[in-house]
DNA sequence: AGCACGCCGACT
DNA sequence: GTCGGCGTGCTC
C-alpha cells in the first residue's frame, strides 16, 4: 500500500467549519460528491459528506473511512455546487449546507440508531442493570449513560456486537402518523379517574396531544389511559397529506391574462432556454402575479423542464398554492413547514424521480432535487422569512435561489408589491430587468387609504387602541354585511404589566424583556424564550394587588370587540390560535365561509390572503417596529402596510383601509397611504446611501454571547481588535462598528455583544475568516463564549 | 458540539 | 493525599 493510498476530503456536521482528510481502505470504491460516508471522528463515529479527492496530507496520520452510508450521492452536480457555494458565501460548514438539503429523516446524527442484539448476555449485565430486550432501541438517555461511563464502553459493546448501529438512509416506519387520541371506554372512566386528583371528562372526537396537554393531561396519564383502554390512539391517513388543506382553484386555468400580465409573461418567456437573467416583477397587490407565474411555469413544462417556486414561510393560506394546484394538479408538490417528516420524504423522493416537476415551498425548497431546471420564481421576494438566522446555515433563500438559477443557467423571476431596496436598486442600475404591473385585473381597484392620527383621535376615556374614525368604519362595514380585517402586530393580552403603586414591571429573568400577559391560562409569557409565569396577582416588588394591564395585544382586542360592536363575530388569527397544521386552515375557511365578520390577527393576516367579502382593513397600529434600531425598520413597515392594505377590496371596487398611527407625518406612512412604492424607494435608498447601508455595502453581523457579561465584553473586544488587524493584513476595506450590546442584550440567560462589519468585500472577508478559523480553532477565543457570524443579516436584533 | 486533558480547591 | 471543578484545545 503505502503511497498507493487514496485520500478524500470529508465534511462532518457541527461547528467545525473545515473538511477532514481520510484514506480509503478500499481505494477502488467509486464515490460521488455529496455521498454520505461513516467516518471515525475523535472517539466517535459520525456520518460525513464526501467532498472530493485529496493529496496525501503532511503533518498527521489519516484514519480510514469506515463505510459508505448510501450507495449513491443524493446531490445532482448543480445542487452540490449550490451547497458548497452557500458554505463559502455564508461562512457555514459545508456539511450543514448539505444536510439542509436532505429531508429531516436523513439528518446525520439522529439517523444513527443503536439496538441491543441479545449477544453476549454476560457482558450486558456487567454494564447495564436493567433487563435488556434484544432488538430494542437504546433511548438517548441510555446512550448518554453509557458514554458517561467512559473508557470507550459504547464502542466496545459495538465491537462485541452487544449493540449494533444502524444508519438509516431510508426509514422503515409505517406510513401512519399519530394525529391524537379518542375516548374509547366511557364506562370505566369514572372507575379510573373518580378517585384521582386529575379528573378529566371524556371527550368527543379526536384531541391532539397538545390539546390534551392544555387541559392538564400529562404524558403519564395518557400512557396509563391507553393501557386501561380509556383512550385509543387515532392515526391520520397519509393519503392526500398536505393537500387536504389546500384546495385547488379549478377556475384559474381559464383566467385570461390582462394586457400588462401578458407583456410580463412574454418578456420572461422569451428568455426561457436563453441562459441566466434576473427579472424583478413589481406588481401592485392583487395584480395577479401568481397567474403570471402559472402561465410561465406551463411554458417551462412544455419545454420539458422543471420549475422551482419559492414563497414566504407561512403561506398555508395558499392563494399561490391553490393556483398552482389548479393549473398543474399532480405534477406540483408543496414543501411546507406544517408537513410531517414522512410527507417531506415522500415529496422529496417524488421530486428526485421526476414525478413532480414543479415545487412550491419556503426557503428550504431552494434545495429541491429538481433535475433539468428551467425557471426559478421567488414570490414576495422582499419577505424577511427568506433569511434563515437561527440554525446554520444562515442563508438567504432569495439570494440562494438566484445563485441556483445562475448555476443552472436559467432565468429567475422575483416578484413583489414592495420589492426589497436591494432588488429594486439592482433593477434601477440595470443588473436586473424591471417589469411592472400597475393595475388589478377587472373592476377591482386599489383600496382608498385613510390615515388617522392617534395623538388626537383616541376615544377619550375609552380604549387606547381604537380611534373614533375606525370605530365608525367598522360599524358601517358590519351593517352592510361585509367583512373586515383588523391588524395588530402584537399577540397576547397585555404587553406590559405595571404595579400601580410602585411602578414595577415584571420581566423575563432570562431575557430582561417585559413579560406579556396571556389571559388563557392566566400566564405571563416571554415572547423571546418562552419563559412562563403563572398567577401573577400581586406585584412581586411591593405585594400590592393593584396590577395594571397596559397596552393591547390581539387577545385584549378580541375580548373588547363584542362590547364595542354589537353583532360582531370575531376570529383571532395569531400564532397562539393558529398553531398546528389544521387550526390556521380552519380559522381562515370559517372566515371565508362568513362564520365571522371580523378577522383580527398579527403578521399572519397580511400575507397572501384573498377574501372577496373583505371591504375594510384596519391597521390598529402602524408604528410597531418603526423605532427599533434596525436599518430595515422602515422598509419592513412599508411592506407590511402595503400588504395588509392589499387585503381589502380584492374583487369588488371600493375597498377601504384605515391606518392608525402616532407618526402621520412620517414619509413612510404617507407613501404607504398613497401606495406609492417608487416615492418610498427614492427616500429610503437615499437614507441608505447616507448611512452607508445595503445596497451600498454589505453587512456581516458578529454576535458574541455567553453567561458571563464581563467575559463576553472582553472577548468581543479582543475579537474586534484581531479582526481589524487581520482585515488590514488582507487588504480588506471595511467599517467595523462595536462591539456594542445587541438590541436584545440579554436573551435566554446569555449576554450578547455584537460587531457590525460594513464592507463591499464580503467574499474576501469570509475567506479571511475561514482561513483564520482553520489555523486557530474558535479564532482563539475562550470557549466560555459563543460566536455567531451572520452574513447579509436581515436584522441585527 | 462533544470529549479528554490539566491545573487548583474541598474533602477522607 | 485524592476527587472533581470547568477552562482550554482537538477532532483528519
Amino acid at each position: 500500500m503505502g503511497n498507493s493510498q487514496r485520500y478524500v476530503r470529508v465534511a462532518v456536521n457541527g461547528p467545525v467549519r473545515k473538511s477532514f482528510i481520510y484514506h480509503l481502505s478500499d481505494p477502488s470504491v467509486c464515490l460521488h460528491p455529496g455521498q454520505r460516508l461513516l467516518v471515525p471522528f475523535g472517539r466517535s463515529r459520525l456520518p460525513g459528506f464526501y467532498l472530493g479527492e485529496a493529496d496525501k496530507p503532511a503533518g498527521f496520520e489519516t484514519r480510514p473511512i469506515i463505510e459508505t452510508i448510501d450507495a449513491e450521492s443524493f446531490f445532482p452536480a448543480e445542487l452540490f455546487k449550490l451547497c458548497t457555494w452557500m458554505a463559502d458565501y455564508y461562512f457555514a460548514n459545508p456539511a450543514d449546507c448539505l444536510s439542509a438539503a436532505l429531508p429531516g429523516l436523513f439528518k446525520s446524527r439522529r439517523a444513527i440508531q443503536y439496538r441491543w442484539t441479545g449477544d453476549n448476555i454476560a457482558k450486558q449485565s456487567s454494564v447495564v442493570n436493567q433487563l435488556i430486550k434484544p432488538g430494542k432501541r437504546l433511548r438517548p438517555v441510555d446512550i448518554r449513560e453509557l458514554r458517561a461511563k467512559g473508557g470507550g464502553l459504547l464502542e466496545e459493546l459495538i465491537r462485541t456486537t452487544v449493540i449494533i448501529e444502524e444508519y438509516g438512509s431510508d426509514d422503515s416506519r409505517t406510513g401512519k402518523t399519530l394525529s391524537g387520541y379518542a375516548t374509547a371506554n366511557r364506562e370505566s372512566w369514572e372507575d379510573f379517574f373518580g378517585s384521582r386528583k386529575f379528573r378529566p371528562s371524556p371527550f368527543d372526537g379526536t384531541q391532539s396531544k397538545a390539546e390534551l396537554t392544555a387541559e392538564g393531561w400529562t404524558e403519564h396519564f395518557i400512557k396509563l389511559s391507553l393501557k386501561q383502554g380509556l383512550l385509543v390512539p387515532v392515526y391520520e391517513e397519509r393519503a392526500g397529506g398536505i393537500f387536504e388543506f389546500v384546495s385547488a382553484r379549478d377556475d384559474v386555468i381559464d383566467l385570461k391574462l390582462t394586457e400588462e400580465q401578458q407583456v410580463v409573461t412574454v418578456s420572461v418567456a422569451n428568455r426561457l432556454g436563453n441562459g441566466f437573467k434576473v427579472f424583478l416583477l413589481h406588481g401592485v397587490t392583487g395584480s395577479g402575479k401568481t397567474l403570471v407565474y402559472c402561465h410561465l411555469a406551463r411554458q417551462v413544462l412544455e419545454r420539458g423542464q422543471t420549475v422551482l417556486v419559492l414563497t414566504p414561510e407561512i403561506s398555508l393560506s395558499g392563494t399561490a398554492l391553490a393556483y398552482f394546484r389548479g393549473f398543474f394538479g399532480q405534477t406540483v408538490t408543496i414543501l411546507h413547514s406544517a408537513m410531517t417528516e414522512r410527507e417531506r420524504l415522500e415529496s422529496w423522493k417524488g421530486i428526485r424521480t421526476g414525478r413532480f416537476r414543479i415545487v412550491v415551498g419556503p426557503r428550504s425548497a431552494v434545495f429541491a432535487p429538481l433535475d433539468n431546471l428551467g425557471l426559478v420564481i421567488v414570490d414576495e421576494e422582499h419577505d424577511g422569512s427568506y433569511k434563515q438566522d437561527d440554525p446554520a446555515p444562515r442563508f438567504h433563500g432569495r439570494d440562494t435561489a438566484i445563485m441556483r438559477a445562475r448555476i443552472s443557467n436559467v432565468p429567475v423571476l422575483l416578484g413583489s408589491a414592495s420589492p426589497s431596496i436591494e432588488s429594486y436598486h439592482n433593477a434601477r442600475t440595470g443588473r436586473y430587468k424591471l417589469l411592472h404591473i400597475g393595475r388589478r385585473p377587472g373592476k377591482a381597484s386599489l383600496p382608498a387609504v385613510q390615515v388617522v392620527d392617534m395623538k388626537s383621535q383616541q376615544i377619550k376615556g375609552g380604549l387606547a387602541f381604537l380611534s373614533f374614525p375606525l370605530k365608525k368604519k367598522i360599524d358601517s362595514c358590519l351593517q352592510r354585511g361585509e367583512q373586515a380585517i383588523l391588524f395588530l402586530n402584537r399577540r397576547g393580552h397585555s404587553p406590559q404589566l405595571k404595579c400601580a403603586e410602585c411602578g414595577h414591571v415584571p420581566k423575563c429573568p432570562h431575557c430582561q424583556v417585559n413579560l406579556t400577559y396571556h389571559k388563557a391560562g392566566s400566564k405571563l409569557s416571554c415572547h423571546y424564550c418562552g419563559f412562563l409565569r403563572f398567577n401573577y396577582d400581586v406585584c412581586e416588588s411591593c405585594q400590592s394587588i393593584r396590577v395594571l394591564y397596559l397596552g393591547a395585544g390581539t387577545q385584549k382586542v378580541e375580548e373588547e370587540i363584542p362590547r364595542l360592536f354589537s353583532g360582531a363575530t370575531v376570529a383571532r388569527f395569531d400564532s397562539d390560535t393558529a398553531s398546528g397544521r389544521k387550526n390556521a386552515y380552519r380559522i381562515l375557511r370559517d372566515f371565508s365561509d362568513g362564520k365571522y365578520n371580523l378577522l383580527l390577527g398579527t403578521q399572519m393576516v397580511t400575507k397572501g390572503l384573498d377574501f372577496s367579502g373583505v371591504s375594510l382593513v384596519g391597521v390598529l397600529s402602524a408604528d410597531q417596529g418603526l423605532d427599533l434600531p434596525d436599518f430595515r425598520a422602515t422598509e419592513k413597515t412599508f411592506a407590511r402596510l402595503l400588504q395588509v392594505a392589499g387585503r381589502s377590496g380584492r374583487t369588488s371596487s371600493g375597498g377601504e383601509v384605515l391606518i392608525q398611527t402616532f407618526y402621520p407625518e412620517e414619509q413612510v406612512i404617507d407613501d404607504a397611504a398613497r401606495q406609492d412604492y417608487v416615492s418610498f424607494f427614492e427616500h429610503e435608498v437615499e437614507s441608505r446611501r447616507k448611512g452607508w447601508y445595503p445596497p451600498f455595502c454589505r453587512l456581516v453581523n458578529i454576535v458574541v454571547s455567553g453567561p458571563d457579561e464581563r467575559k463576553v465584553e472582553q472577548e468581543a473586544q479582543i475579537f474586534a481588535e484581531r479582526l481589524r488587524q487581520a482585515a488590514q493584513e488582507y487588504g480588506i476595506s471595511m467599517t467595523l462598528l462595536g462591539p456594542a450590546p445587541c438590541p436584545f442584550y440579554f436573551l435566554r440567560k446569555q449576554f450578547r455583544r455584537h460587531l457590525l462589519v460594513k464592507t463591499k468585500q464580503t467574499v474576501k472577508l469570509v475567506g479571511m475568516l475561514t482561513s483564520w478559523e482553520a489555523s486557530q480553532a474558535r479564532f482563539g477565543l475562550s470557549s466560555s463564549v459563543k460566536l455567531v457570524i451572520d452574513v447579509d443579516p436581515d436584522d441585527m436584533m
